[in-house]
DNA sequence: TACTTTTTGTTGTATAAACAACAGAAATGT
DNA sequence: ACATTTCTGTTGTTTATACAACAAAAAGTA
């Protein structure tokens, strides 16, 4: 049985209580009827039609948003980890069902938050709430800007453009033209909606061109 | 010259300012700085690399979400009309480049409030400030549930599930069978990622086999 | 160590889409 | 009303990808 204590400072650097104080944390917590829940690999968290009333914070693991399209084809949408949240964005448009899956890559460990009853009682009066929503808003921001820059990725129209745009925005990201990614071969096909093996045949040509080298999930852009 | 006063009833039940009476409206208003801007079709509201610090409501026309990739091929990422909010989530993410244009698609009306300059001075202090955020969170979350739409219309593998999962989702959306979209051809082929040519061929296609009707822009999706 | 299962890479074939080029229709401007 | 421009639909050809089937490598298990 996983205790909150043992992440309290982890929950105390994440981006949604960022700007609290010992005190305001605590009382955020109590009010929330904060729990730790684990899950296993391979299980779903959330599922398509769920009405999410919860704020989900991954303390631990990993976790894909999934959607399974009309003939059961699956839909990476993201891959999200440790400090990312869960399906915030049904928490905000309060009785809209939600439409994807949030399924367990690996041992997960979730924060979660009744966020409805607490809204409810404290009417947005205290403090801790005002940083909170404050929050919310900057994470959803930027949760908004990582759907397009996917949308970006899958809008290119040939496996070579999607992965050569994938892998720099990677590369971005982490400031290095050396990195390693979370995805296997068939997630990564499936977040890049191409098919695996086709991919794979590509990246072994960008490999061949010397445009990329690479060693099972360690990838290095070379100029 | 357009006048904020011509506006003020459609800006007062716009989401924004959902839930404020007219004195916390008119003071937020001020307290923005608030002011309206009109622009001609085909103009560039918001640019690729642009700090955005202001929230933009549009009052009237229509606005693309484009994005031009790497040789000039445009994507549409959204069609935006009134009521709706231009680069909301690069208010929230400070000092983040705009990743998407904003381009006018006919002759068009914006409210631009000086987000910055306000939340600064007022601390969030204000009742008005309050339901402000919590409005923005809420019109935030909407679009999110949105891009994560369009991701599963993109997503589909071929251009008949493409139009499909499009048509319906639009269907859903008007409560109806039948109904007008907003994107001409050429609009809708960027915003589905495929060639227009092949897409017109595929709109006949079903149409012949009697899945859908349509006229110019008014679509029917027959059972 | 040997065995099983999962993951990744390779190839050939069928298929769908991009592309180009054009014609007709609709909209726009004068 | 006419000319011009924009938009839409149609077709043939080229190209890229999905798909299937398999082999090799890696990881996991007894």
């Amino acid at each position: 049985m996983e205790r909150l204590e043992n992440y309290y400072n982890q929950i105390k650097n994440s981006p949604v209580f960022f700007g609290m104080n010992d005190e305001e944390l605590k009382g955020l917590l109590e009010c929330f009827n904060a729990r730790v829940r684990k899950y296993e690999k391979d299980e779903i968290i959330i599922r398509q039609g769920d009405i999410i009333s919860n704020i989900y914070l991954i303390l631990k693991g990993d976790v894909n948003i999934e959607k399974d399209s009309y003939w059961g084809r699956r839909i990476i949408i993201a891959r999200l980890s440790k400090n990312d949240n869960l399906a915030l964005s049904f928490v905000g448009s309060k009785n809209v069902e939600s439409n994807i899956d949030a399924v367990t890559v690996s041992d997960t460990v979730v924060l979660i938050l009744g966020y409805e009853k607490c809204t409810s009682m404290c009417q947005n009066a205290c403090t801790r709430h005002k940083i909170l929503i404050n929050n919310l808003f900057q994470i959803l921001s930027k949760e908004n800007i990582e759907l397009i820059q996917k949308i970006e990725n899958v809008s290119q129209k040939t496996i070579r453009d999607k992965l050569l745009t994938y892998l720099s925005n990677e590369a971005q990201k982490k400031h290095s033209n050396s990195f390693e990614i979370k995805f296997n071969r068939q997630d990564l096909a499936d977040y890049l909606n191409v098919d695996r093996s086709a991919m794979s045949f590509e990246l072994s040509k960008l490999q061949k061109e010397g445009l990329i080298e690479y060693n099972k999930n360690k990838f290095e852009l070379r100029s």
